[in-house]
DNA sequence: CGGATTTCGTGGGGTATATG
DNA sequence: CATATACCCCACGAAATCCG
């Protein structure tokens, strides 16, 4: 192969950004999922091509020179009309889309909201795969970057910038163990703040807010059991005497597979919203339009029987 | 003779390892 | 410890070869 820029590998730009944006070689080559090897003989291509360094060890880091400092501008221009102009060219055939959606949840999400989710897209695109990532302080920014489509969930605290959709509307509700021994039908405040309680503390979670609220109406409340993941709650529940305060919709999916009753709250609280947000970087985007729209068609206004 | 199949060369990417 | 090099493997495209 020649050394002509008519054959220039559009990769080694997207190696000359990374490594740019990590100021490392190695952690470049784990966000591009390359190994090391290839992105370090990537730079070198690099550097034959541009006849300069563009990047020397100094200290810990790789440091641009200044002709690297010259090319980032431009070569992230580059990049990001790329990427623009082929998803705007890109007509979205669900039919023989090999794609991967990669979407935000919540573990809830994942136990009541994924299935309807998988069995549909399946059934209307059965090559396209989805991927799904917790909610965390980075989903935002990975959001706005496109390794992530879409973000299901509560999250009152996004900034600007994202577009959001309502779904549904929901509210916690009591769970608890069948023929539990204090407890029937009804449940007062009292009672329900004499019981154990589980807790589970999910972080960034906008569900966390209710949870907040729920301590100032009932602060006496005393958590037996606290968990970081909804995962066993059921098996948890049926086993003890434990009352969990959690959104209905997941009271509904646990009381279909456990001795489990749902009971409402003694107290009044705010209900919340479940949203799909998205970038707009990819509002226009077909491939995210009809993922959005599927979800909306699944799970818009109506509360999900 | 033409289409299909095999072979061979090239390049990209990986692992192991040397090197600074 | 992070980057660079050596070497191997595999996928792909083009040329060569094989049959109906």
């Amino acid at each position: 192969m020649g050394c002509g820029m008519n054959e220039f590998d559009l990769k080694l730009l997207q190696i000359f950004a990374e490594i740019y944006a990590t100021g490392s070689v190695s952690r470049a080559a784990e966000k591009l999922e390359l190994s090391q090897p290839t992105l370090s003989v990537g730079l070198a291509k690099l550097r034959t091509r541009f006849n300069d360094p563009l990047f020397v060890r100094i200290g810990g880091g790789m440091r641009p020179t200044p002709h690297a400092e010259a090319l980032i501008t431009p070569i992230r221009e580059l990049l990001r009309l790329l990427q623009h102009t082929l998803s705007l060219q890109a007509v979205f055939d669900p039919l023989s889309s090999q794609r991967v959606f990669n979407i935000a949840m919540t573990d809830i999400s994942q136990v009541v909201l994924l299935p309807q989710i998988l069995a549909k897209v399946r059934a209307e695109a059965p090559n396209v795969r989805i991927e799904t990532t917790h909610i965390s302080t980075e989903t935002a920014a990975q959001l706005e970057s496109g390794e992530v489509d879409l973000i299901i969930g509560y999250m009152p605290q996004i900034e600007a910038g994202f577009y959001q959709q309502k779904l549904f509307d929901d509210h916690v509700v009591c769970l608890l163990r069948d023929n539990h021994p204090r407890i029937d039908s009804r449940l007062t405040l009292k009672r329900y703040l004499s019981e154990a309680h589980l807790e589970v503390k999910v972080a960034g979670s906008g569900f966390a807010a209710v949870i907040r609220m729920l301590e100032t109406e009932a602060p006496l409340r005393r958590v037996h059991l606290r968990i970081p993941s909804y995962l066993g709650i059921g098996e948890i529940l049926t086993s003890s005497d434990l009352l969990a305060t959690v959104p209905r919709l997941l009271a509904d999916v646990l009381q279909r597979r456990n001795a489990l009753r749902v009971l409402p709250m003694p107290v009044s609280l705010p209900s919340f919203t479940i949203m799909q947000y998205w970038h707009a970087r990819f509002h226009q985007n077909p491939a995210c339009r009809w993922i959005r729209q599927s979800v909306a068609e699944l799970f818009g206004q109506q509360p999900v029987a």
